[in-house]
DNA sequence: TCATTTTTCTAAAACGTTTCGTTTTTGCCA
DNA sequence: TGGCAAAAACGAAACGTTTTAGAAAAATGA
């Protein structure tokens, strides 16, 4: 007679009630020990983390998730079409750095690209209904932001980089770029520029508006009139165009230096001034922001100014679980960034 | 005496019961509407239907995916650290890509960089043994991967970029490099072009091997000694690095043309030829790989190859979603990307 | 030793779906 | 009109955790 085999059923994924059973306790006890809760006495504790070991069991997120009603996730929404985001320096170290953190406190990251409007709302909506997320971190604040309103009707918790520009009871994780746009402002004044252009965003984004709003006072204090500005995209064909705009000014209106919001549009701007004969830095002095990889292997190599998107990341994502767990985080202002003095800046022409 | 208020438990998000009690119905039933299987009568259908929208239901995903042992999310993870991340010009747009088709199916992306080989396999192993994603999309196929074990043991579906270098079970979507490069060598060839360079990644990665193989190939076929080839890192520093390496070499050795492997690299080199005093293309030609945005606005523009990693990357979650329901996709080839010609290339010095 | 407190542990009820076996209703035909 | 099959609806069990009320056991004090 062929001997009987305790049949199991094949490839059952250990459950905490086998965990129980092998360790002779409940499945309660078992819970109180994974989550490391008082009144557990220690032999009881070992026996479990044995039969833990044994049946090489991890707890079943999606279970603890319906029973605790947390997704162990947070959001990350970005409303930027694919191509300007990959040659967005910021994002990918920014994500980096969240999931240092992420990581560590064992969630994960739900991203979400939006390519309109709608489909951004929409995706808010569904994480949030659907409770796949816990929270959110806000990036591209905009004036009068509508996410405001839609995660307080939801009493969605999140963290918003850099400050509103309303109250909001959304704490923020800021790194200010007055600073750095005011130190290159700075810079160029001090190499004799008195035309100073600025190239930005569109300007309904918070920080763009800080940001020529920094060019412009910077300027103003040092008594000089602001040269022009102009609203690009951050692209790389919006920065080739404003170049162009800004070169057919009389030569009287020309001027000296320009300004960049980032170092792409620096870069293509940059090129279309070499293209049409003038010399960086002699004629025409340029800078960036961001200092993308590329930045320091450009001819010239371009001035900028270093962000670290990564220790941001990390701190959004502190911050975040700190308000998920109960908390009241403040308000969190990073050091400023730093100017990256390199040859696309010069001497003001005579 | 004071009006008895029923007092509502606040906010409390309605649930299927709550449907199923307005509508007059079981729990049953509505699940069944939702998901719309057949066996409901229209008039009940439209009570329940109704009964959502006024309650605003949406189901609990959470719940659901217990209940089905699905987790409605794929798993994305790049080891590659986030600086070489953010400058790759592949993966926004990819994960752009998949993402339009994880939408239509109500999918989540799970997305994680890892910084070491660790970190990586340890995050497979955890979206795996905590059942929080159904699949996974494997980039960065490299020699023997030990990814298709790892994936076997727990038998999690996947589907690879590119197809691997042994026998797996588990279905490719690739688009050949192949037909792009040697595009551009023969581009290179007819232009006059003896001494051709090729700048690689690390040769460990399956596809950086088979560009450099059909470098060589192509340059064979024509009756042409290959010029030196460099393995490099597809960082701009390494670019330029190499570029130093070539340019050093004796006259008679160096170069006319550098094949790089990506459009970082490309625009680093081509920089640092400029500042050597060489004229591109008339002294050196250079051709990338990628298309990144920068390309068509560099000094001069630079000839590269164009691929489309948005269509690849819906074609590789369209895939996925297959597998996961149960069919037997075979292995999916896309059209190979095209070269484009800009003014980095030209007529080989005399 | 016995009452009392404290600690440890258990059993059962949640969490919000899907699924499945059964019962009820409907529709059809003789 | 009664009988029967098919269609529709129901109710309960299941998914794998956490949490809680309370039982059991151990420790404490008189």
């Amino acid at each position: 007679m062929a001997p009987r085999d305790t049949v199991e059923s094949p490839m059952r994924r250990p459950t905490i009630a086998d965990v129980a059973e092998l360790a002779q306790t409940s499945r309660g006890t078992v819970s109180f020990v994974i989550n490391n809760r008082p009144g557990v006495a220690t032999a009881t504790r070992e026996r479990v983390l044995r039969a833990m070991r044994e049946l090489n069991w991890t707890p079943n997120r999606t279970a603890r998730a319906l029973s605790t009603s947390r997704a162990y996730a947070i959001g990350f929404i970005l409303a930027r079409d694919a191509m300007a985001l990959s040659s967005d320096p910021f994002f990918a170290p920014f994500i980096a750095g969240m999931e240092t953190r992420l990581d560590e406190s064992g969630h994960f990251l739900m991203l979400r690209f939006a390519n309109s409007h709608e489909s951004e709302r929409a995706a808010y909506l569904r994480l949030m209904e659907q409770r796949r997320v816990d929270g959110f971190v806000l990036s591209d604040l905009t004036q009068d932001d509508y996410r405001f309103d839609l995660l307080a009707e939801h009493s969605f918790p999140a963290v918003t980089l850099n400050v509103a520009d309303r109250s909001t009871r959304l704490p923020s994780v800021s790194r200010s770029d007055e600073p750095g746009v005011a130190a290159t402002v700075q810079h160029l004044i001090e190499l004799g520029h008195r035309r100073i252009a600025y190239v930005g965003g569109p300007f309904h984004y918070l920080h763009v508006a800080r940001r020529r709003a920094t060019w412009e006072a910077t300027l103003r204090d040092s008594g000089i009139e602001p040269g022009p500005a102009i609203a690009s995209d951050f692209t790389a064909s919006g920065g080739s165009a404003a170049t162009a705009q800004l070169l057919d000014l009389p030569k009287n209106e020309r001027p000296t230096a320009i300004v960049f919001a980032n170092d792409l549009m620096a870069a293509s701007g940059m090129s279309y001034a070499l293209n049409r004969g003038l010399r960086v830095p002699e004629d025409l002095s340029i800078t960036g922001y961001d200092d993308f990889e590329l930045a320091a292997f450009l001819s010239p190599s371009l001035t900028t100014v270093r962000t670290d998107p990564t220790a941001w990341g990390a701190a959004a994502v502190d911050h975040l679980l700190a308000l998920i767990n109960g908390d009241d985080p403040s308000d969190l202002a990073l050091p400023p960034p730093t100017l990256i003095t390199r040859d696309s800046t010069g001497p003001a022409p005579q």
